[in-house]
DNA sequence: CAATGGAAAACC
DNA sequence: GTTTTCCATTGC
């Protein structure tokens, strides 16, 4: 019996061996077990990929199997395969990118947790006082575990005479609380949406439902009807620590029969859930990106909420979209995908309108509350009048606000104090020494820190090029606001970015704390601007509507229209009329214009005839083409002789763009070519061949980014 | 012509 | 990844 074995050394590009398998191991073999191989003078770990028939080398024996079952099943061992050829990465990649990291080829320090049970295997006569303690637990039910049972030493007896047996349990690390909710009647619409999600023939269904919609319940009756199928279903969100809202209404309905995969879980408590799923104990899975590889069979449906987010793309190896995996998992358990937004992508939402998805639209709220009234201010105005941090209308509001005991979120893109720190005297601005990118100022711990690799210093007193003392902060951040607010209102004020986070918890104990009314302003980055859903909140303020506009990507105008009405949305859920005011110095730019009116379909009018003009998907596509290197001349010749190559070898069809310039980053240069194309096959080859055969010099590696987020 | 060392290939 | 092989260079 021969089999075909990844092994885990990840020096080697592209390699797998062909082993034997002893005889004395063949019943417990299959494909998707770890085993322990010889491997030139070591032992070491792979994973079967397939049986294999013959071998122009001479095999040498399995030495062992680590998995009493397969940490892969079929499906996921195929589909371990296709990633590696649609993304040009290694197979190992591939898998490890799918397993919880216990169970990474090499990892042995998370354990199963075990806790030990007793059953009852027979009766005695007369037993004694403290035997009948025992015993009397027994009654009630079958198996009694060891912590209910006090005294050691009678157990102890009763187990040596064969009174009780001893089993072990694998025990879960997390215990979840929960009340139980009742499933709510759907509206008309929100029933009508789900009837043709229910009844359609197409693979993908887009669900744009504006904020306060009500997607959630669709999602939870489109779940409980694959479950009464005995199917299963994989929600996807962006972030869990955003969605903690969409969490605990499923668990509030489906209680213990769904698996919640947190980015904030620990290893051992990632693999307990795991292996719930894996033991066919639930049939739901919640979770962000990595979730679509869940080892669950029969599914029904995959919903992704929030399609549009960036988090749906996986950054380092293997670099997948979660939507092409989820077509491979729901093409083969014949499930249904739904992709839900108020903002879909404009690349899903010109496929729905051709026709390729199905698309069902919800364009009313629940409960018909109106939208929010949005103001768009002129910040060039208000510099005139004085104002630099809030207009006019926007201090006038906060107080009403206040008085009238009601809440307000302020979303600010930026964390830190100032901006950067630049010298009076000479104008240098203080870098990063491992980045091309300017300090932000931290003045809760008076340092500067790089938001690009954590470097951290304490801030000099003086200009360490030229030694002036008089050093500025420029631009504002979260902390400066807090500042501001604090002074100018004396109101109870809660401030959420990545700096007040870092802890365990502290996510999901300022949600709660604002959502108790424990403060007046929740302050906060792009963190607080989606998926929270807070009563008493009637006002939302954006201070730099526009910062997104100014980065040059193609998808700027789409990420600003895309943010503001995410925010927007967040004001005056409940009864009351919500207001947002949008603060920026661009307030005609179509993608803000159009947000005041939470006017997607116009947005998407504009933005699709400039993306047409431009050629930039949906009308290509497009791959990145980088070299990342520790060295700017060798990187950058690297590159260019990449780029050569490449506008030989590919004919007009092709437009690359490029070279960009490097800026240094952590100490290493990325270079980047973008490729636009329509028809994928002959360029996935040549670029297969580059990866694997072109000759970069050790200080430098290519990297190939299908569809890539950043540009 | 052996010794050396660094790059390339093999490892099933 | 480590070990082995290959091959060009160097030294005598």
């Amino acid at each position: 019996m021969l089999v075909r074995v990844l092994v885990e050394v990840k020096a080697l590009k592209e390699k797998t061996f062909i082993y034997s398998v002893p005889k004395n191991l063949q019943d417990r073999l299959e494909i998707g077990v770890r085993v322990q191989v010889p491997f030139g003078k070591r032992n070491i770990y792979g994973l079967v990929i397939d049986y294999a028939y013959d071998s122009e080398y001479e095999t040498r024996d399995i030495l062992d199997i680590l998995d009493d079952s397969p940490i892969f099943s079929k499906e996921l061992i195929e589909l371990g395969k296709k990633m590696s050829e649609m993304y040009l990465c290694s197979l190992i990649s591939s898998y490890e990118s799918m397993l919880p990291s216990a169970l990474k080829f090499n990892n042995n320090n998370i354990k199963i947790k075990y806790e030990t049970f007793y059953k009852l295997e027979k009766s005695i006569e007369n037993p004694t006082k403290g035997e009948k303690n025992i015993l009397d637990l027994f009654v009630s039910s079958k198996e009694i575990s060891s912590k209910l049972i006090k005294n050691r030493a009678i157990l102890k007896r009763l187990v040596d005479n064969g009174v009780l047996k001893k089993e072990l349990h694998e025990n879960y690390r997390l215990d979840y609380n929960f009340i139980k909710q009742d499933m709510k009647v759907l509206t008309k619409a929100q029933n009508t949406a789900y009837n043709e999600i229910l009844n359609t023939d197409k693979l993908i269904t887009l669900l744009r439902g504006v904020t306060g919609s009500g997607k959630t319940e669709i999602y939870v009756h489109l779940v409980n009807e694959v479950i009464q199928k005995n199917k299963t279903a994989i929600v996807l969100v962006p972030e869990i620590s955003l969605t903690t809202q969409l969490i605990d209404r499923f668990r509030g309905i489906f209680g213990n029969n769904i698996a919640v995969l947190h980015s904030s879980l620990s290893d051992g408590e990632r693999y307990d859930e795991w292996r719930r799923i894996k033991s066919g104990k639930v049939s739901v899975v919640i979770g962000t990106r990595s979730a679509i590889f869940s080892p669950i069979n029969n599914i029904g449906i995959i919903i992704i909420d929030e399609e549009h987010e960036d988090t749906y793309k996986q950054e380092n190896n293997p670099k997948y979209r979660t939507l092409d995996i989820a077509i491979e998992r729901a093409k083969y358990s014949n499930a249904k995908i739904v992709l839900g937004s108020a903002t879909p992508s404009l690349e899903s939402y010109a496929k729905a309108k051709v026709g390729r998805y199905n698309l069902v639209e919800l364009l009313e709220r629940v409960n018909s509350i109106s939208l929010p009234k949005v103001y768009i201010i002129d910040m060039k105005d208000e510099m005139k009048k004085g104002n630099s941090i809030l207009s006019s209308l926007a201090i006038n509001l906060i107080n009403d606000r206040l008085n009238r005991k009601e809440q307000i979120m302020i979303l600010i893109n930026r964390r830190g104090y100032s901006n950067y720190i630049m010298c009076n005297e000479c104008g240098n601005v203080l870098k990063c020494q491992n980045c091309d990118i300017s300090l932000t100022y931290h003045k809760s711990n008076d340092t500067l820190r790089c938001h690009y690799c954590g470097y951290a210093t304490v801030k000099p007193n003086v200009c360490p090029k030229c030694g002036s003392k008089y050093l500025i902060s420029k631009g504002i951040g979260t902390e400066k606001i807090e500042e501001y607010l604090y002074d100018k209102f004396k109101a109870r004020i809660v401030r959420m970015d990545k700096d007040s986070t870092t802890n365990k918890g502290m996510h999901e104990k300022i949600i709660n704390d604002f959502n108790n009314y424990k403060y007046d302003i929740l302050l906060g980055t792009q963190m607080i601007s989606k998926g929270l859903d807070f009563k008493k909140v009637s006002l939302v303020i954006v201070l730099n509507g526009d910062s997104n506009l100014n980065i040059p990507d193609y998808r700027s105008a789409e990420k600003t229209f895309n943010l503001l009405t995410q925010v927007s949305g967040r004001a005056g859920r409940n009864d009351s009329v919500g207001v947002s005011i949008i603060q920026t110095y661009n307030p005609s730019h179509y993608s803000i214009i159009y947000s005041k009116n939470h006017d997607y379909i116009s947005f998407y009018n504009k933005e699709i005839q400039i993306r047409k003009k431009l050629n930039y998907p949906p009308f290509c596509k497009l791959v990145a083409v980088r070299i990342i290197s520790s060295d700017y001349d060798t990187g950058n010749n690297e590159i260019n002789k990449i780029c050569k190559y490449l506008k030989n070898k590919l004919d007009i069809k092709y437009t690359i763009l490029g070279p960009s310039v490097s800026l240094k980053v952590n100490n290493t240069y990325k270079f980047q070519i973008i490729i636009k194309y329509k028809d994928n096959d002959e360029l996935h080859s040549i670029l297969n061949d580059i990866q694997l055969n072109a000759k970069i010099s050790s200080n430098s590696k290519i990297d190939i980014d299908f569809n890539p987020i950043k540009l």
